[in-house]
DNA sequence: TCTGGGGTCCTAGGACCC
DNA sequence: TCTGGGGTCCTAGGACCC
């Protein structure tokens, strides 16, 4: 049977969803920017804004040059992430076997569900019908015998399209493609293609292995399959799909500094992002990743794989200072910062953790309290406090959200768990 | 025009063990 | 005692994607 997966990926995302929850914007050039400061840049913009050139990745800064009218929205994470659920959930309508891929991409299998449906066609405008009409949003649908093909397809379908390839169409359809359209071809790979002489998918494919090979090492076997049409990865359902294989916060500075107390300062704020994040997925890591990016844009990383597992923010916190005092950087001032974890596993339930020889009943107790409160009054509420002497202690951020003592609120907390509330 | 933040996968070299 | 090869794990960096 011949396989066929579709790729749904929605135009313009997030400033499609700013336009319908505010008509006003409808027809004008819209931008999607997280942050307006001078290193902010844009994440979407509207096709309007892009006929002046703008792109997404580019600098606010470049976008205003090129776009001075254009209006520069902030967004809301959650609306986008709500919305791409939806889309989930019509997706699923159509195959059993939907793979999020991104926040605006979903990849389905559609082997066997074009009998239910009648036709390819009909699964298509199906798909992009019920979003149309329960979500107001316009999206693309490109279907292939593959993932890399269905990518492609989807490009080719784009905006507000269906685009279907078929066996028969594959060869045809590569043999002028230029090679960076190739999914995974970036500007590095097709500067040495270019080298070769190569700049079709087409040449590509044709050109001897052994050279490909000595160039590129194994990816020469994968490059001259992507550009073939060949592609045998599955289409991985979401339950799997959604266990990370990394969790990571990093942040640029506002100015470059090699102030170390400033930066451990910075690097507390993002392992408490980290660390929640971790427990929200009941994830336990054993290698931890501090990254630092110097004035001149160099990033260098440094790993630290443990003998044991982590879930803590006091131990993560303890681990990344231990690297970052081992790194010496004095003449370079650092513009970015990040703090990482990797090496994931995954418990079903993440605070139980009393196989661990260094359990920590206490510890699991605070945890427990720390993510009541932050789900309640927000990432900021709550710190760890004293970190010189190795013993850490909670500590209301600002002010305690409520009149009486933390301490006190954060008993309750547990004992309103406790009776299952 | 000096370049965000979240990821994934791959590679090369070193350490270590058998 | 010296040497070699294979396997595995770890670290650092690179390329790419959205």
């Amino acid at each position: 049977m011949q396989r066929y997966i579709a790729l749904i990926d929605m135009d313009a995302f997030f400033a499609s969803i700013e336009i319908r929850d505010n008509p006003q914007l409808r027809g004008k050039p819209v931008l999607i920017a997280g942050s307006h400061s001078q290193k902010g840049v844009v994440t979407t913009c509207s096709y309007e804004a892009r006929k002046y050139g703008c792109h997404s990745g580019m600098s606010v800064l470049d976008a205003r040059r090129l776009c001075p009218n254009g209006i520069y929205i902030s967004g809301s994470h959650g609306k986008y992430v709500y919305a791409s659920m939806k889309i989930v959930e019509i997706c699923n309508r159509f195959s059993p076997v939907v793979e999020p891929f991104s926040v605006d991409e979903m990849f389905l299998d559609l082997s066997g569900c074009e009998k239910l449906f009648g036709s390819l066609e009909a699964i298509g405008e199906g798909i992009r019908g019920a979003i149309r009409d329960e979500l107001q949003l316009p999206s693309s649908v490109g279907i292939a015998p593959n993932k890399t093909l269905a990518k492609l397809a989807s490009r080719l379908a784009k905006p507000d399209g269906l685009y279907i390839i078929h066996p028969q169409d594959i060869e045809n359809l590569l043999k002028d493609l230029p090679v960076q359209q190739l999914f995974g071809v970036g500007p590095k790979t097709t500067e040495k293609l270019n080298l070769l002489g190569i700049f079709t998918a087409g040449q590509l494919a044709q050109f001897p292995i052994e050279v490909l090979t000595r160039k590129f090492g194994v990816m020469g076997y994968h490059l001259r399959d992507l550009a073939s049409g060949k592609d045998n990865s599955e289409v991985v359902a979401q339950r799997e799909a959604d266990k990370p294989k990394s969790i990571s916060n990093e942040t640029t500075l506002f100015e470059a500094t090699n102030n170390r107390v400033f930066l451990k300062k910075v690097l507390l704020s993002l392992v408490h992002k980290v660390a929640f994040r971790m427990r929200k997925h009941g994830a336990v890591a054993r290698t931890v990743r501090l990254t630092l990016r110097t004035h001149g844009f160099e990033t260098h990383q440094y790993h630290q794989t443990l003998d044991h597992k982590i879930f803590f923010e006091t131990d993560l916190y303890s681990e990344i200072i231990r690297l970052f005092d081992k790194v010496h950087f004095e003449p370079a001032r650092l513009r970015l910062v990040g703090v990482g974890v990797t090496n994931l596993s995954f418990d079903e339930e993440p605070l139980q953790l009393r196989i661990f020889p260094d359990f920590d009943e206490k510890k699991v107790r605070m945890a427990e309290a720390v993510d009541v409160l932050k789900k309640r009054f927000g990432d900021s509420v709550i710190r760890i406090g004293d970190c010189r002497s190795g013993d850490y202690k909670y500590r209301p951020v600002d002010k305690p959200p409520l009149s009486f003592g933390m301490k006190n609120y954060i008993a309750e907390e547990i004992d309103s768990k406790k009776k299952g509330e």
